[in-house]
DNA sequence: CGGTTCCTTGATAACGATCAAAGGCCGTGG
DNA sequence: CCACGGCCTTTGATCGTTATCAAGGAACCG
């Protein structure tokens, strides 16, 4: 299964798609966390100067490329993640095969966090969405850390308490609405993170997902997300172009939203 | 609506149930962490003696009737609150007004830590399915043990991370099982908490709640809930009377798991 | 080109939601 | 004590959304 996930992750098209958007890099080893531009976001600014150089000493910089795995369900807990850049789903596939996408991380984003403080090994499996650059955080290292500085125990408990509160509101969406609502939702939650504002006022969207993935994001089946976005498109609410989604106006895309409206 | 939520609840067959149910009992001002039944479940016990009984000096112990609000989704968040007996659900309202009740809460848990950690008020409301005893943390106090005892933290990390793959967990059944295979799932996770063993070796389950909050908790609609339970009775895999479920061999409930079979 | 993967489209079926109505249970009030 | 009235539960009928099955098409790599 493995296998055939890494088979189906190589789609060409995709592949480009991510080359051409690698323009500004910075080499991976030269990554500090005090330099870090996401460091505001992430429970990690709670850190002094010195705490964040022993993060910097002790950690390990790598890039992944698309479809590429960061920790695999099963495994035992090595340590937690934070993106520097990229996109990641973090993937749970039950006994009977059924596999559905939990949720996504952004840079700035720490992944494996909850498997960490659980003390079970991982519970999904974190993989690329694009090529990603990661921070590899040991376990024993944060145990430390944890230690010396409660209040990044905090800080964590806070970003839980928000993974905890999506997952309810999503669970909530899943019996609530329409498929089609739910492709418009996630393109919504997709705007600030992947969008860009264009001269005439429209939203660029650039998916880091196929369809595919999109359909196991939101719990439904790729033929029926598939007839829900030629939906929106019939109905001028947005366009497609690949991997490229163009919303012209968003309040179309907001009205989708509401129960029973034109 | 809370009016309304008010009056649902008054449901006397419910009541005189519960009244059954209320059997042995303490006062609850007698109550000390220090010999709480459910100290060892909880993230309470990695308190040393003296922080406990601080913890008992603090606390407010209150004892709610069934259908009673532990705190209501929007209120500022004032503390966190330890079950000690009876069972607590947390219910989520959405703005179109569609609820869902997202979890049980048994005694021993502590229910309210994630809005505390999250600190933006309650997010969901907290009520009781049965006569409840709880004990009330203040906020304040409960921050300044978090910082005396940082261990503490560490155990509402690992709680919360619990709660999370729960939920991870139950989002994936949304979608890949049906409703008589969720009724069946949640027979089954009730069994433990809230079922007795029958001479004959089959089980007595009291549901603590009634059908239709079981179809909230499911995610599904009450008729279909009620005839997914008369199926499973017509199958001869339960026997139910009022809010009594009698499993009368468990391989039978279990093989309602599996995908297609019988 | 061949091969693979993803996407689209069509036809059909199943599951669950919805609408509607009736019965049961039991506290309340007359 | 009985009748009323809530609320929960059941059952029936129907509709709609989504899953499923199936096949064709597009994109792109090697």
């Amino acid at each position: 299964m493995a296998a055939e996930s890494e088979m189906r992750r190589s789609d060409p098209r995709r592949f480009k798609d991510a080359m051409v958007r690698q323009t500004h890099w910075a080499p991976p080893s030269r990554l500090s966390c005090l330099t870090c531009n996401h460091l505001g976001q992430s429970e990690w600014c709670v850190l002094a100067k010195d705490q964040l150089e022993e993060i910097d000493r002790v950690k390990t910089v790598r890039t992944y490329k698309e479809g590429e795995a960061i920790y695999t369900q099963g495994e035992a807990c090595l340590g937690i993640h934070c993106v520097e850049s990229g996109t990641v789903a973090m993937r749970l596939t039950d006994v009977q095969g059924n596999s559905k996408i939990l949720r996504l991380a952004q840079a700035g984003q720490t992944v494996g966090y909850a498997d960490f403080f659980a003390g079970k090994g991982y519970r999904s499996t974190a993989y690329c969405l694009r090529p990603t650059t990661v921070c590899h955080i040991p376990s024993q290292d944060l145990r430390d850390m944890l230690n010396r500085c409660p209040t990044l125990g905090l800080a964590f408990l806070a970003h839980g308490a928000e993974d905890l509160l999506h997952s309810d509101t999503t669970s909530m969406q899943q019996v609530t609405s329409t498929v089609r609502m739910r492709v418009s939702q996630l393109l919504l939650s997709l705007k600030d993170s992947h969008g860009i504002s264009e001269s005439d006022g429209a939203i660029a969207l650039n998916l880091p997902m196929t369809w595919q993935e999109a359909a196991e994001l939101i719990g439904a089946r790729p033929e029926t997300v598939s007839r829900a976005v030629q939906g929106l498109i019939a109905d001028h609410v947005i366009q497609v172009a690949g991997h490229t989604v163009k919303i012209g106006d968003l309040d179309n895309l907001l009205d989708e939203l509401e129960p029973q409206t034109a």
